[in-house]
DNA sequence: ACATTATATGCCTGTTAGAGTATATGTCTT
DNA sequence: AAGACATATACTCTAACAGGCATATAATGT
């Protein structure tokens, strides 16, 4: 992987927004959307852009599309993908963004363990 | 500084060689030119970018100017800069460069002793 | 004053990329 | 098969930017 490829991903905002919640684990583009709070033309497309520099895979799970960043990722994004941890602590937009993450991830156990209680 | 800002300035090849030149020290244009081997223009523009953007300062010292990191950087640049370090290890452009750079302190050192001397 | 050296800037060109709108594709439900 | 939902792609428009060439500016030496 070319380090300037990386720096590329890397340069617009909402690719860092993106990468920042990949670091926390794998999500759908729907997802993606309510945390980022853009249209879903924007945040595909930023999907489809971190792809096909081979910053994150996709794959599908029924109707949904999860993407996640690549298993063992190459030691230079690993240092990179570390480097944004640490910066990105100072800004609220990033901050902001892990509030909703959590959010849905509530919202989902919630409808996880409503669907176990119907399955019993 | 905003974060994008840095990353912007890191998504081109020149410039990340360049900022990897600053964090041995400061350097003057013509320099750069030889190191890099690039083009007077190219440096040039690309260093006029790096200061737009406040990753850079420039000083004069009767002919040449002299292009170094802002003193004091704010953590975020320091970090990165700090993470460019590290993963340039592993790319040949890099070591090269510095290999030139030492080429270049070395005739400066004897240029600056033979000056001394004359002047003794 | 003039030439030389070092650097910066303006203009032109091709490329890339981001935003928006519309539309296509794939999957699931009924 | 039809409709709803999730996602991707094509198209247009605009702005940023990188490379090349010519030229401007600034300091220095004669």
């Amino acid at each position: 992987m070319k380090l300037i490829q990386i720096y590329r991903c890397f340069c617009d905002e909402t690719r860092l927004r993106i990468l920042h919640l990949l670091t926390r684990g794998p999500l759908c583009v729907c997802h993606f959307q309510t945390v980022l709070r853009l249209p879903q033309v924007a945040v595909s497309k930023h999907l489809a852009y971190l792809r096909e520099k081979g910053l994150a895979v996709a794959r599908r799970h029924e109707k949904w599309m999860i993407y996640s960043l690549p298993p063992r990722p190459p030691p230079e994004l690993d240092l990179q993908l570390r480097c944004l941890q640490d910066c990105v602590q100072s800004h609220a937009v990033f901050r902001e963004d892990l509030r909703r993450l959590r959010r849905i991830r509530c919202e989902r156990e919630g409808v996880e363990q409503a669907a176990t209680v119907k399955t019993n």
